[in-house]
DNA sequence: AACCTCACG
DNA sequence: ACGTACGTGAGGTTC
């Protein structure tokens, strides 16, 4: 398997052996996890080095600018001020902009801005910012309310609550990353969550200015290009998506000349997005329900999407009926590397329940071979850090993405040892490419 | 503690 | 007839 590009048992006992102290905090809820789910395989070569690095990781920290972050959070509770005030006298009422069920009333109730509201289980009315966005046109109040939310959550979930997280000492935020809390194998990130920092929103993403480098240093990000469907390329074995990968295609455009049966050409924005959208359905678990839903076309239109994303990509479609029914006749299904998932329900009477199992079992794979690549990645460049004798560190992982806190002066051999290692981590039948980028702070690194 | 909502890959 | 895309963590409200 990988035993080659990884740490050999003699090398991990040396290893470990500098680093007792970092690891023995999460040996032991590791080796329990392993066990429980046997994966003992994954012990010696992915797991248990990963534990040294990732103790790094959480001692290393990340620095702040909080005296950037303080400045937003006085801007942030001034328009939340005023937009508290337009509210109330829209409204002539004074009412919780952050209470999902006031707001409900307010607009299902009194306001009555439209005969038929959704309901939650629970009798509650549904104020996502999905329905709101579709009743925005309604009533100026409900566009207010979106705004509300959108200021509220980066005020409360990052600008006054990151500062607060510095550590004294170091001066750093030092989050955890658990390793044994998800089903597929990813890492997640707590206290605080630095895997969900802003970065879609315009005003959201300037959160990440805050991101900074030590001094004499710069940020260093460096992340996998389209991972899942590269994975998903590699365990199908489907030639058309295959050889899309390996031509460097823009996969979203090559996926839709060949549904739409058009020149790469003549691709419109459109296709485009249908197709991306459909691409990313696939790796999910589609329905046509669902991808009507997320394309606003009727079920009749995403229905003939996906029948001609099946004659384009055959070998996909073959890979997702294997999944349920390896599931189905083992309980579990695996990653490239033999990491399980059990899927109890994948049997169950209830349609309902079965078909969530059965999108696992299609999902679980792909997700958590990514997984696995970007965790056998970090091990590797830890490794070659340590060889090599960087003092650069690695800072942060989401998902399919490493950070760096890089000395100015090693940057060009971070960047070499970062970029290899990610790359050649696992061979696929695809190439793997990570791309990369340099800045003063996250997001010009990004 | 449960629920709703929303931030990320 | 049914409910509806995978995986997470956190803040605020409600009970």
């Amino acid at each position: 398997m990988a035993d080659e590009i990884l740490l050999t048992r003699e090398g991990y006992e040396k290893i470990v052996k500098e680093h007792e102290e970092l690891v023995s905090v999460r040996r032991a809820e590791v080796a329990e996890k392993i066990k429980e789910e046997k994966l003992e395989h994954l012990f010696y070569d992915i797991e248990m080095p990963l534990m040294k690095c990732l103790a790094k990781m959480e001692l290393n920290g990340v620095r702040i600018d909080s005296a950037s972050l303080n400045a937003s959070a006085d801007k942030l509770r001034e328009e939340i001020f005023s937009i508290q005030n337009e509210a109330i006298e829209m409204t002539g009422e004074e009412f919780n902009l952050s209470s999902a069920k006031q707001v409900g009333e307010i607009l299902f109730d009194k306001l009555k801005i439209v005969e038929k509201a959704k309901k939650t289980k629970t009798g509650q009315y549904v104020t996502s910012e999905e329905v709101l966005e579709s009743l925005s046109s309604k009533h100026p109040i409900v566009k207010k309310i979106l705004e509300y939310r959108g200021i509220k959550k980066l005020l409360s979930t990052y600008v006054e609550a990151l500062p607060e997280m510095i550590n004294a000492k170091t001066g750093k935020i030092h989050t955890s990353y658990n390793q044994t809390v998800t089903a597929t194998g990813r890492l997640s990130s707590s206290n605080p969550n630095l895997q969900n920092i802003p970065i879609r929103d315009e005003m959201g993403k300037e959160i990440r200015r805050a991101f900074i480098p030590d001094e004499g240093h710069v940020f260093f990000s460096a992340d996998y290009s389209q991972i899942e469907l590269r994975i998903m390329a590699h365990l199908s074995g489907d030639e058309n998506m295959v050889n899309a990968f390996n031509a460097g295609e823009d996969i979203h455009t090559a996926t839709s000349a060949k549904i739409y049966g058009v020149e790469i050409s003549e691709v419109t924005k459109d296709m485009r997005r249908n197709a991306k959208t459909a691409n990313f359905g696939i790796i999910y678990g589609i329905s046509a329900f669902g991808l009507s839903e997320r394309l606003g076309i009727s079920r009749t239109e995403a229905k003939t999407l996906i029948e001609g994303y099946f004659k384009t990509y055959p070998q996909v479609q073959e890979y997702i009926s294997n999944s349920i029914n390896k599931a189905k006749d083992n309980g579990y299904v695996e990653t490239i590397f033999g990491r399980k998932r059990y899927l109890s329900d994948i049997n169950s009477a209830n349609s309902v329940v079965r078909a969530f199992a059965e999108r696992n079992a299609v999902n679980a794979p792909i997700q958590g071979s990514a997984a696995d690549i970007i965790k056998i990645a970090m091990v590797n460049i830890d490794r070659r850090f340590t060889q090599e004798n960087i003092q650069s560190q690695m800072i942060l992982q989401v998902h399919d993405e490493l950070n760096f806190n890089v000395l100015e002066s090693e940057l060009e051999k971070v960047k070499e040892i970062v970029i290899e290692e990610m790359q050649n981590a696992y061979k696929l039948r695809v190439p793997l490419i990570a791309d990369y980028g340099v800045g003063k702070n996250w997001l010009e690194a990004h």
